[in-house]
DNA sequence: TTGAAAGCGGTACCAC
DNA sequence: GTGGTACCGCTTTCAA
């Protein structure tokens, strides 16, 4: 592949007239010709600039890294791409990684990413005792939290899950429930652990007595709500209604009901968080606390630019406000 | 950050030894003092090695491209930490983007893996009329296509579509139905254009007539398979069965016949393609084609991976199996 | 308006 | 067993 001094030799001049031209400086005043008989040269060498020599030698990559647990939850495909929308307006190109939630992972794809000198991070992968901040802050690298929060840093984009705990506990109070149970996310992410407080708050208002057994932690996924659900639903008295810490755990519950030969929302109310779309492919459709999750990612990668570019980021933190959308999922208790 | 000429002045050596000790090279023996005093200079300073320098001077970034049409769709993620774990395994990172299927967000986004010198290239968005294959062969950089196959290369990792879309098909056939129709994903698909030739396989080994009316062409997306269904749905002699080309396809066949007060699979049979999670979440659970989308992932990063670093793959192409998944969105037509 | 040259941070060849 | 040094491809300061 041709290089800067491939095209300085067959145009006749310098490489740095070359570079000049094809960084097209506009301060810079370069005659007519010479420019012509360069982009000549650059056109027949079929050349293209070295992202990695320009890379060294400003010590910018234009790359930001971004980190979160599990691709395959359609939470955050839909952030990935909000966050990729933003990020390559700005001129920065994204590089995901998957931790499953595991901090050996997670720390050595952040390894990877500083010796590659990526610009900045994105980290939707926060848990609540969390050593990566530190070590991102000790390196100096700036970064982001997304969806998730944890103490140590003023630059996070997130929605307020106490909430919308609350919120989606307080409706099925309104609808009549008193037996409420709650399958939680991993109590060590803030966002299972404030949803499971938003629950409480929820219970609390309405004077309704916190029982231990109708909690079940659950991981963020389908086969665990699944199994959350079967231990809730053999209790005696059965909950009437389900709050599911996400929609995938919702999932799980439809499921587990199906076989207990319980109907939906007759037999048991349920409702979730986020909103994904496959919330709306179940049957009935899952009423949930809609989280604007393309935006998630888009002011994230907004700030992190900014936090790049600029050292410091404007209106940081970002609280992005949610939603309860009530579909066929949630109905008045029957007995 | 610190760098090689830090640690050498520190451990009182050459660059280039601290570079030999940092390397691990087995063949050079160094003496394991010297070793140790640069050690523990690297310690002190955290030194990294800075992998931009690297990619410079080895010519070699390991940095994959994947290009995907829409990460959102679910058939990817899996596809992509298939390709993931392989890929960073063999010492590889991965840089991914959306196309949207959009010829010129795939030439920006090439455009930009050349610039920043990518060791080769994963492509999910193949089209049957395809510039790409050609642009990446001129410029020499290695790439495998993905699910999508089209001419112009011998490096690719597929599943027979043809032969699955008449295995859904026929088994509509035996049981009982003759009014089947197809929502066709889109026909500069290989994928889509080779399943619809499934579908009609099927039906002219039964000795069905093909009506053209019973085909829609929809992109592979819920809200044009509920778009596609709808229309179908209104045709007289309305279909009893219909063959969607994918899993998002049919969540929209579903939608659309609960709109139109039809029941699965009592007043309507219905396939899918790809065996994505939420295939299970539908009710009732969806009949479908399961393809093994994770290893379609591994094998491709394996086969890049190979031709990169042995500039030829030795088993190419790859055909996966797939497999009917009977579940229960199929049945005997009533009538 | 253009050229010369140093240097970003490594690697590897050639000495000693 | 270790040191010296040229070079990967580009940018930028300084000089002409």
């Amino acid at each position: 592949m041709a290089t800067l001094r491939d095209v300085a030799r067959l145009a006749g001049v310098d490489p740095s007239t070359v570079s000049r031209v094809v960084n097209g400086d506009q301060d810079l005043v370069i005659k007519e010709e010479t420019r012509q008989r360069i982009l000549k040269a650059v056109e027949t060498l079929g050349y293209r600039p070295n992202a990695i020599a320009r890379s060294l030698r400003l010590q910018r990559t234009r790359t930001i890294g971004l980190l979160v647990p599990d691709i395959c939850n359609p939470f955050f495909p839909e952030v990935i791409r909000g966050a990729e929308a933003v990020a390559s307006e700005a001129g920065y190109h994204v590089i995901f990684g998957n931790t499953d939630d595991d901090p050996a992972k997670e720390r050595r794809f952040i390894d990877t990413l500083l010796a590659a000198r990526c610009d900045g991070l994105i980290l939707a992968t926060a848990m609540t005792r969390d050593q990566t901040i530190e070590y991102l802050s000790e390196q100096g690298l700036p970064f982001v939290l997304v969806n998730r929060y944890t103490l140590g840093t003023d630059h996070y984009v997130v929605t307020d899950n106490l909430q919308a705990g609350r919120e989606a506990v307080a409706h099925l109070i309104e609808l009549g429930h008193r037996r409420i149970a709650h399958l939680a996310g991993p109590l060590f992410t803030d966002t299972g652990l404030s949803r499971l407080q938003g629950y409480r708050t929820a219970l609390r208002e309405a004077g309704i007595t916190f029982h231990s057994a109708y909690v079940e932690e659950c991981d963020f996924k389908e086969a665990s709500g699944y199994e959350g659900a079967r231990r809730l639903l053999q209790l005696d008295p059965r909950p009437t209604a389900i709050f599911a810490a996400n929609d995938l755990i919702a999932i799980g519950v439809y499921r587990a009901a199906a076989e207990a030969g319980l109907r939906i929302p007759d037999d048991l109310s349920v409702v979730g968080h986020n909103d994904i779309p496959a919330a709306t492919y179940l049957h009935p459709q899952l009423t949930t606390i809609r989280v604007p999750l393309n935006e998630m990612g888009r002011s994230s990668a907004r700030l992190l630019v900014e936090l790049i570019e600029r050292g410091e980021a404007t209106e940081t933190p970002v609280v992005l406000k949610t939603e309860l959308v009530v579909r066929g999922s949630t109905a008045p208790p029957r007995e």
